[in-house]
DNA sequence: CACCAGGCAAGTA
DNA sequence: TACTTGCATGGT
């Protein structure tokens, strides 16, 4: 199996080329971007990240100073608004609270540490920790997405309601633990689940989507 | 028009 | 513990 997934992942790469994950110039822009993204596409997050960006509140300090009210308009396209506000704030009470907003002291926990911490943040589940961890402190972290899911236990490799950290040792106990490694499968695995939809509107794979409806 | 997107938490039984 | 529902905009 190890040979398998590394193959997998060999063919993807062949095939696709780097993804340059994650699309964000700084680790804050990608906490911000990881949180916004929860179930919703990403070029709806974009907008939001642009918004915030113009009024120059993609940072620690100047998010921190703004009210609900102002990051909400803001950050509307990226539909859940007022949940994600609450959710950008509780990260950065957070950050303000334990670490008086140094965001490099808090990326530099040792990986298993800086989980259990981002995981204890309301809002914050194992898929963005782990796309924090990943993506903007570095860690090598296997990210497990709807994607992984669905693709993966179509193909017999996984349940396909394989809890997430089951499926995600699945992945990282068959692979070697490398940052650039994790970094590119992941993005290529959306990439290829983005793909796939678009090239076959009636796909088996993402109509079946969660559980909710289901197939 | 219906369906879905790089989830998560809260409510219910 | 296991299921269900709310959250919301924008693209296809």
């Amino acid at each position: 199996m190890k040979k398998h997934l590394l193959d997998i992942y060999k063919r993807l790469y062949a095939a696709l080329g780097s993804q340059h994950w994650w699309p964000g110039d700084t680790p804050f822009e990608i906490i911000v971007g990881a949180i916004l993204t929860q179930n919703t596409a990403w070029t709806n997050v974009e907008k939001a990240i642009n918004n915030l960006k113009q009024n120059r509140l993609l940072s620690a300090k100047a998010l921190s100073k703004s009210k609900p009210s102002k990051i909400a308009k803001l950050i509307r396209p990226s539909g859940y608004y007022n949940i994600k506000t609450k959710r950008l704030k509780n990260f950065l009470n957070f950050l303000n609270d334990k670490f008086n907003g140094d965001l490099d002291q808090l990326l530099k926990h040792e990986t298993g540490r800086l989980r259990t911490e981002l995981l204890e943040i309301n809002g914050i589940g194992p898929e963005t920790a782990d796309s924090i961890l990943l993506y903007a402190a570095n860690k090598p972290v296997f990210v497990i997405d709807a994607y992984t899911k669905r693709i993966f236990s179509r193909h017999g490799l996984i349940k396909k309601d394989a809890a997430y950290e089951e499926a995600q040792y699945f992945f990282m106990s068959n692979l070697p633990k490398n940052l650039k490694l994790y970094n590119e499968y992941h993005a290529l695995i959306v990439k290829i689940g983005k793909e796939f939809c678009k090239k076959n509107p009636k796909c088996r794979i993402c109509p079946l989507k969660n559980s909710r409806g289901g197939g």
